[in-house]
DNA sequence: AACCGGTGTAACGCGATTGTCACCTCAACA
DNA sequence: TGTTGAGGTGACAATCGCGTTACACCGGTT
């Protein structure tokens, strides 16, 4: 895979400074841009695989910068990776979905954003893996499509965070998932989320058909994995 | 599925890139045309499987090519998808309804054009499930063609907007609907529509066929879905 | 003008969901 | 068999999502 590259817009130095580095380090060619008026003709002609976009610079807002890079016919499928105040009214973080492809809430480790970006590359990237609607591992069926879950014949109802984790467990099916790897896809990796949160969640996930149902195992020191019968070793 | 053939039929040589750069990224083969009265001739030897057509244009209107392709006998089937201004005339809007599959108004995003002409071709091309103008899911019975609803034996009296709301989740039946889908398809795409709207929307259905008859279920931090009572394996 | 049906938006409130903590259990190991 | 630390469990407050109500607007009709 060749270089990949990254624009970042920002008019914090700081920030810039900070991605660049990272991202830098991480085998990315970075270029940036503080003047947020002058972003636009730069992504023109820079042509980034990713664009990191903070939305809350004093002149211009992101949002608008947003726009009007969408409505650029060479920039509008670059994904854009925003960086947000984590004050930000929930509705308006909401509100730029439709341009955005994700974003990260200030403050955020530079670990999390390299992983954010390098997450959405991988998923612009290469639409490789059939994320089928359907999944089944023993006797617990996954749909997608429906949002149903059915073990043992019995549905059983699940809350969106739920059927998230189950669903990613399913996928790497009878693989351990460590409780890094989960906050990391189920959640977005937001930081302050302790990995202890991830526990509570499988607790409720196997409370789910009853007692006694053993269906996820647990990996002491290592993580959680979906119970699959036909693996006896 | 072989390749989707677009013609375009603008005298902006803007609007004309946009559309070719986009569609043809996405896998559609994309023609052009600026000048309007060479569209029908173009048309016809083409046999597109959708026209974009701007109405706007100086010398010749598009309404007047539109009518002329619906009088062609074998293009007057073909889709139409009409750009339209923003300021347009209400009533200029409406004219066009006979001959246009559908409309976008002018600023558009590119996202917007492209999510709207695979909407179409969706539509039009795949019949796959009953194209049939009557739709049935348990005891709710929609036909398209009278614009009827029955539930249990009672008609239920539906404006425009539930209807097609309706429409949509029965043709998906089963599937759960993220309120951006539902603006996307029902609303068209108008990135100022508010996605609580749905909400308000979904609830004046509910209550139509009167109180205690749970036929949209709420998905939770999802989306909606009618109620399809067979769950299979 | 007054009215009215249809539609989109804002505000409020409640219950479900969720993240976190404190405490408990138990497996692993010496 | 005692120690230790990872993981289970129950409880809690904050938040979110959504139902609900009310209201403003716009076109069409009277």
């Amino acid at each position: 895979m060749e270089k990949k590259r990254i624009l970042v817009v920002d008019d914090e130095p700081d920030v810039t400074d900070l991605v660049a580095y990272h991202m830098g380090a991480k085998g990315f060619h970075v270029e940036t841009v503080n003047d947020a008026t002058a972003s636009i003709a730069k992504a023109r002609n820079y042509q980034p695989d990713l664009i990191i976009l903070d939305i809350m610079m004093p002149h211009l807002s992101g949002m608008q910068i947003c726009r009007i890079l969408r409505a650029d016919s060479r920039l509008a499928k670059v994904p854009i990776l925003f960086l947000t105040a984590k004050a930000e009214p929930h509705d308006r973080i909401e509100g730029l979905k439709p341009g955005a492809d994700d974003y990260v809430g200030k403050p955020f480790s530079p670990k999390e954003l390299v992983l954010r970006a390098e997450s959405i590359l991988r998923r612009v990237a290469g639409p490789k893996e059939s994320t089928s609607a359907r999944l089944r591992i023993g006797d617990i069926l996954l749909d997608s499509e429906t949002h149903r879950v059915i073990l043992r014949g019995v549905a059983l109802e699940l809350t969106a965070t739920e059927f998230k984790l189950l669903r990613l467990m399913m996928e790497r099916q009878g693989r351990v998932q460590t409780r890094e790897h989960l906050l990391l896809n189920v959640w977005n990796y937001s930081t302050e989320i302790e990995t202890r949160t991830v526990d509570t969640h499988v607790r409720r996930l196997r409370e789910k058909p009853g007692p006694e149902a053993r269906w996820i195992e647990t990996i002491r020191g290592v993580g959680y994995r979906i119970a699959d019968k036909k693996i006896s070793a």
